[in-house]
DNA sequence: TGTACATCAGTGAACGCGCGTTCACTGATGTAC
DNA sequence: TGTACATCAGTGAACGCGCGTTCACTGATGTAC
């Protein structure tokens, strides 16, 4: 089907539009993409993605859900892997939430903020983000269980450790820490500070 | 001067534009401010403003500048403010902090975001932003002296704890936060939580 | 106190641009018989 | 295996729009003499 040199029909023109604008927004934020660059870059008419995508929200919706099940992912293999200890395992949660936010900087902007996507009630993208949230959420349970982690409603805990890394990857992303500090340092004191303010019971 | 109906001069056509501009973020988002709008609701030609900002950028930056301002009035004066305890007061900075940001979203999502302003390097722009920056470093330095936080780089300290804040009102402008939960409550939450972390020697 | 003049704030019409989107179309593909 | 036809992906030209910005101008203000 694809890969047929210059065939009239493309052969996945919806996945390569989402890889492209995906690009684009690496390159130079979500600003910089718009209908018709995308299309030149593919090769492609400037009508052909409204075949795909009724909008340019909705492709930016589906790029931005792309980036969370990447991030998802990334998280889920920390989970997964085996660990020195349980708590290691989240700080290194944390520790690569930020890297990825680092390495995606005008991607992970997109996912969470209101600017470059009106329509922020998407179900699809509230549904991918929620997994996220959701899947911290369980994680932290499982420490409380154990004891690891003070009491209290897993969620509001949640909400503290994602503000923690959210804050750090949003600063750093936005060149707001002096760049001559050491940032992988940085980025272990505020997992690490978080931790150790959450071992005894909030209040 | 100013004060007689429609004079021909505005008086303080400057200070009217960026009052008007900051009016226009709060209603609307950055992204609702044009040069046309603004002229049209001060009574003012389009090419008005143009006598007071060489371009749109400039006169963003002179309200992001004001917004830097007034956050910091608000900060300085709970450290001015007797507390209960020193501690105390550093709490409820970190919750003004929180508070101001919900109070005007969009123009703390201007004040700090590349998006809106493509000349961050504007040396006004960093200056203000960095004076809040040291302010708080200063707290956490004499905080450190008494003993009540932990020893270590106060400017990394400083990024920890402003990551938290930051980070939540940042979730919580984004609508990134389930509007059920008691949001004053999350705010202790947070800052006790990277507080109660920081009185630890960080490693 | 009166006049000439430099200065400066604001006017209004127009410019060019890039954008998202629409439209009638055409070529390729797959399927029923 | 061959043919007719429905379906669908992509074309290319054009639309209308709102934007930032420029320009030659005009009216108001303040100051020097």
């Amino acid at each position: 089907m694809a890969e047929r040199g210059h065939a009239y029909h493309h052969g996945d023109l919806r996945a390569a539009l989402v890889e492209e604008a995906a690009a684009m927004i690496s390159e130079g934020g979500a600003g910089s993409v718009t209908m018709r660059a995308i299309g030149g870059r593919l090769g492609v008419s400037r009508a052909a993605p409204y075949r795909h995508f009724p909008d340019k929200t909705a492709l930016l919706v589906a790029v931005a859900v792309q980036g969370f099940e990447r991030l998802r992912g990334r998280l889920e293999s920390i989970a997964a892997a085996d660990s020195p200890s349980r708590l290691d395992r989240l700080l290194r949660m944390g520790e690569e939430y930020v890297r990825f936010a680092l390495e995606h900087p005008a991607h992970y902007r997109l996912m969470w903020g209101k600017e470059a996507i009106a329509r922020q009630d998407e179900p699809e993208l509230r549904e991918a983000a929620g997994a996220l949230l959701q899947h911290l959420v369980g994680v932290i349970e499982s420490h409380q269980e154990s004891g690891e982690i003070g009491p209290g409603d897993p969620r509001s805990r949640a909400y503290v450790a994602w503000s923690a890394v959210h804050g750090l990857a949003s600063l750093l992303i936005e060149g707001q820490i002096d760049p001559k500090v050491d940032v992988e340092g940085l980025i272990r004191q505020t997992t690490g500070t978080v931790l150790e303010g959450m071992r005894v019971p909030g209040r």
